[in-house]
DNA sequence: TCAATATGACATCATTGTTGTCATGTCTGA
DNA sequence: TCAGACATGACAACAATGATGTCATATTGA
């Protein structure tokens, strides 16, 4: 029943923020940021806008954690070879080195999470969750 | 990968939320009251603090949504046999009935979406997921 | 009984998602 | 080529909501 599926979503996502959270109090860091950080980390040199596209928010929300993250010199801003106006973000090597550290540290405290769970369930479990998210997105597009 | 499992996590709730919200925009309902009135239809009367914890959230947030719904005469208040002071909180039938209306239609939307996945590998993904969130709760509640 | 705790009520703040505007750069089709 | 449509950065304002603190009162357990 996807419903049943739906509904620990939420809270799912509310303690994952916590937990991420408290570690990245000591860096300075917001959730905001960090997720604009593991995009640039993992696809490298973005527009504001398409960083937008990759997390499902909008460009001027983006905008405000990547101006901090630049002001904290975590980020910065590139020219674009395609576009004059639409400068490119990127990790510098602190940005990247932080982030680097951050995500070892999650992922030390996953390697004990759902030790129930062989990896052909969690891979079960992640196409599941990916055809439920493409679908939801495609009905949430339609404003 | 359970790090991969949660990288979806964040939008999905957040593209969930902007679905169910456009719903209730006619309705004159947040998300928030949403969830509490969810809780109440599914679980009977309940004190703000129980509300809380089934919600993961302070129970100062809670009475907001709970007055908030009071107001829209959705929910009252009663008399709490165990206790005088912290009254039970219960849907009205008005309350209930909206709700009911409400997951009809989120069930008639979910009716057509992850249409490639059985309802085995829902199953799969419901025990993973809840199995992540018992440990990731945890985690949080070390604060 | 008395100290610790729970609860309602109220207040404040920070984060963040949403929306709107404007000037300017870019692109597409006539 | 050019004009209109669209994209983008910058800036602003707002709303929902999670987090936190305080205080008076009720409850509970030692």
């Amino acid at each position: 029943m996807l419903y049943d599926l739906l509904r620990p979503v939420r809270p799912l996502a509310l303690n994952s923020a916590r937990v991420v959270e408290t570690s990245l109090r000591s860096d300075d860091l917001t959730v905001g940021m960090r997720a604009v950080l593991e995009v640039l980390a993992e696809q490298g040199p973005l527009t504001v806008p398409v960083i937008g596209d990759r997390l499902d928010l909008a460009r001027q929300g983006i905008q405000r954690h990547v101006n901090d993250l630049i002001d904290r010199g975590l980020a910065e801003q590139r020219p674009n070879p395609a576009h004059r106006r639409s400068v490119l973000i990127a990790t510098t090597p602190a940005g990247a080195a932080l982030f680097e550290r951050i995500r070892a540290g999650e992922l030390a405290r996953l390697g004990t999470m759902a030790a129930e769970c062989g990896s052909a369930e969690i891979a079960t479990a992640l196409r599941v969750l990916a055809a439920l998210h493409r679908d939801i997105r495609a009905e949430a597009g339609r404003s």
